[in-house]
DNA sequence: TAAATATGTTAATCTAGTTTAACATATTTT
DNA sequence: AAAATATGTTAAACTAGATTAACATATTTA
């Protein structure tokens, strides 16, 4: 299938292993590209994700809603990361989490049954997930350190010399959620940091 | 090597992926068990993660010292589950976290080496690996959000219900350190609940 | 360009959880 | 079994961050 974008997603798995070309081929000819306009949502709470997503272009924030209607953001997904609830993808159960885009947004998408063949077909793969999830796995318990030994306003630093890119695309209220607090509180943090 | 124990290890492996009894004494051959005493460390801030660890037997915490010297536990680890520092071993970089036996302990390990041997000989355990760690960053993520979403309360009731067997065997400040909360506050909470 | 909607700010009041410190109870070591 | 160490409790004073509410500024839409 599919014009030169897919590339992208070639590219990217091959700064993780090593695919030949019929691999290349296989795998391209499962992707398809998918585009979604700014606040359509990938997944929604209580669907079963049926597709993993690679961003070619656009952004993505993950979200859980409490039983108090609150959001709370996860992850944001930008060019190059991975888009798709992976609790659901995995478990083929319903989702706990929203994947709303908040940028038009392209990803290219492998069906779960797909992956599973190419996983079946390319071992490689796996060891490029295996990869990819290790990282992710690091990522997520780094945060749960910074969320317990840094203040809000240490948290807000961390975040913008780690992710600079994605807090230029965001507003403001979303960081907030990400981070843990409320949007008044960052306002505020914000304010001190210019002093 | 080695005594049967080393088969719980390849019974869990087996729980996810379907090796032949020449894989099986692939990963026995390169196994090797190790018996620490109650607080001894596996891995140190600082050092390079050289072993991934299963546990046979006992109990480890991971925690991280942050700069003003307060323990930060990330994770317990007790039979049947990973007890190594992912962060490091997979990058080989010195660690972020300490990991400590708060009991008498019997890990199996293997090495760095031995572990990419095994994965460019067996395609299967990077299958495992890849299940495996799904389930650990589904479950990370799934941390930060209730620390966001749930008062300490739930959060110790949630923990309560998903690991009772670890808070039987762990003292209370260190429930306090996992929650993110003072060994005080956890105090006052149980007291309420017993009310 | 006016209206509507989305995003951001400020300040006062409130609260969940921290800190400190003194004491209580287990458990381990001598 | 006494002493020492590790673990757990209670209560008062404190603070980081939440909540509320009113207003300000962008951005989008009609």
């Amino acid at each position: 299938m599919i014009d030169n974008k897919a590339l992208l997603f070639i590219n990217f798995i091959n700064k993780y292993v090593d695919l030949n070309e019929i691999e290349e081929k296989q795998i391209l000819e499962k992707a398809k590209i998918r585009k979604y306009l700014k606040g359509q949502y990938v997944v929604q709470q209580g669907d079963i994700c049926k597709h993993s997503g690679f961003v070619i272009s656009g952004c993505t924030r993950t979200f859980y809603v409490d039983d108090n209607g609150e959001e709370h953001i996860v992850m944001f997904s930008i060019e190059n990361w991975w888009a798709s609830e992976i609790g659901s993808f995995v478990s083929q159960k319903p989702s706990d989490y929203n994947v709303q885009c908040i940028e038009n947004t392209e990803l290219i998408q492998l069906s779960f049954e797909d992956q599973e063949l190419l996983f079946r077909d390319i071992p490689k793969l796996e060891r490029f997930f295996r990869l990819i999830l290790e990282q992710a796995f690091v990522a997520s318990q780094k945060r749960i350190v910074s969320s317990f030994s840094l203040s809000a306003k240490e948290q807000y630093i961390q975040f913008t010399k780690q992710y600079p890119e994605i807090e230029k695309r965001i507003p403001q209220y979303m960081v907030a959620s990400y981070l843990g607090i409320s949007k008044e509180f960052l306002s505020k943090i914000k304010n001190e940091l210019k002093m």
